[in-house]
DNA sequence: CTGAAAGCGCTTACAG
DNA sequence: CTGAAAGCGCTTACAG
């Protein structure tokens, strides 16, 4: 039904290893039987059996991509440098969305191994090492991308969170506010604590007279939903003991943007609110969003690049860490405090 | 250096076809055995590499999914429902952002063939129905996502677009407006001509003298930038000769608001705007978006299920067309005209 | 219920 | 430069 390669060596009249080598080692081919061949090819539209391939090289030419949520435009756009970096060198990534959840992400990542994929990038969910580290042993490439790669013998790529949290926490201070409060998710989220650590330094880096307090409310979802939901219950219990807030991402933003106008708070008049990722959307949201921008798109697209170029030269790679600088874009959403 | 079946079967003392019936046929086999052979498949961490597989059985339960733009909510939304169809069966999913090329669709295309994908999904570009017609005559299960199938042997899942416009255009009309402004995308994209069919049916079931007039502008891409580009444009040299516009997509009229508050337009007091998908934003946009709801998470959900469907069960197998109705949500950018 | 053997479609040394 | 042959890791009739 499909044409084989047993197909094409008979019409050219040529053994199968000579097809074979017009495929993949065209130079050691005589020209006339190389043009030759290559027309057959192309009259009964041959497409090497890509399992075939794999079972006798052990290459899929195929990447897995493992991400908390797609629906996340971080991700989307992240996910979008990966597929066009692996289709630009002829891969081809499987994407899965694990929602969060290490079941579903172990799941996944025992697909992924029967599939056979030369290389994995992931950005875990929370608690799921061990798994991850057996992977590395199997000889699946290994990229992590926005989580460092602690204890594991892996590329990493990531945006420098603690910059990113002191420029949100400066940008703030520079404007004259004092109280902050910090809306964001869990602080064993890496990346939250990392811009927590930075906004710290930043704190201690100003004279003691005038360091600003930072009060933390944590979200179990960082998602508009649950952001305007939280605010919402604090600023009705505690009221408005805070002039600026920041996010952990941009969602979040809006989220809390959505809660202080129900509240009948206006931003950034009562209060300065930035988010985080710099989404398409920050620009066109109710108040365009003052945020922290992360290159996603470049991210995505050096992490390919790196798991890639591990599964073409295992022996030549070493793992490094590429970690790109984050940028405050400034909008409407933060202003001077009111005195 | 990866567990093989061989492994298996020498560590529990027994042969290839028997670890390869407790994989496949567990009930075939003996329980003692098939309790002795599960024990070392554990002990191994043994997973049955997926290429032999596909290679023997010719099944690669792998599906793919072809869009035009994975950043559009759209179809981020889709890419779930997807995904977690294909995973509750037991697929995985090639991901194919077209960046809406037919050339990136024709070479994918090549790519997911070669890899011996079982089905495909679909959202073709302009002018590719040639080679998408290849596949299905190559045994690929095919689906048409968000297309009708014209002239194809395939299933396809759609929304009414013809309701669609014609909801979005009655929502208008009732509110008062008698000169409308269509800002979308070029009429041979099949969604795009549908709508605009359902607009006239609307149009038309009025009586004369209360028939809105329907005016169209045209725009390459239907995004936030060409949008407010386009818009701004026109009206700088027309002038307001609407007053109220039905958009391509959401993110069209978040362009179009931007665009008529650079031009020191209030929406919807001097403009109504109407958007089309819902995507998550548009509760948070920076005037809260009337827009057509299509439901884009089933919309995903039921194509792969079509199409594992058609691949399970070939035989059984009848191509059928769903189609889901959209929904009109009612938010802040429209209201009665200005008189 | 279990084992031995063929074969899926390629690639890769190895002769020639 | 080209061909013949082995083998990648499975599944699937077929004996027994």
């Amino acid at each position: 039904m499909s044409v084989s390669i047993k197909d094409v060596a008979a019409k050219a009249g040529v053994s199968l290893g000579t097809v074979s080598n017009v495929c993949n080692k065209p130079e050691m081919v005589a020209p006339a039987t190389l043009k030759k061949v290559q027309k057959v090819i192309a009259e009964l539209g041959f497409v090497p059996n890509a399992s075939a391939r794999t079972l006798r090289a052990g290459k899929t030419r195929v990447l897995g991509l493992v991400v908390p949520d797609i629906s996340n435009p971080f991700f989307t756009d992240l996910s979008k440098g990966v597929s066009d970096a692996a289709l630009a060198a002829g891969y081809v990534v499987i994407l899965c969305n694990t929602d969060e959840s290490s079941e579903k992400e172990d799941q996944y990542l025992d697909v992924l191994a029967g599939q056979k994929v030369q290389g994995i990038l992931i950005t875990p969910a929370r608690d799921s090492q061990k798994k991850i580290a057996e992977l590395a042993n199997r000889g699946i490439g290994l990229t992590l991308v926005d989580r460092p790669a602690i204890g594991l013998e892996a590329c990493s790529v990531a945006v420098d969170d603690a910059q990113g949290g002191a420029l949100a926490l400066n940008h703030l201070w520079e404007l004259g506010h004092r109280k902050i409060l910090l809306l964001t998710g869990a602080d064993n989220i890496p990346q939250v604590g990392e811009r927590e650590r930075g906004m710290l330094s930043a704190i201690n880096a100003v004279k003691k007279s005038e360091r600003p307090t930072l009060h933390k409310i944590r979200i179990d979802q960082m998602s508009t939903a649950s952001a305007a939901d939280r605010l919402k219950a604090y600023v009705e219990e505690k009221g408005l003991d805070f002039t600026a807030i920041i996010c952990g991402n941009d969602l979040v933003a809006l989220g809390a943007i959505r809660s202080l106008r129900d509240l009948n708070y206006e931003v950034p008049h009562d209060v300065s609110v930035i988010g985080y990722d710099d989404i398409d959307f920050a620009a066109s949201a109710t108040v365009p969003l003052t945020s922290i921008a992360q290159p996603k798109y470049q991210l995505g697209f050096a992490a390919a690049q790196l798991v890639i170029e591990e599964c073409e030269s295992p022996d030549k790679h070493t793992h490094q860490r590429v970690q790109f600088q984050p940028k405050l874009i400034v909008r409407n959403s933060t202003s001077a405090p009111i005195k």
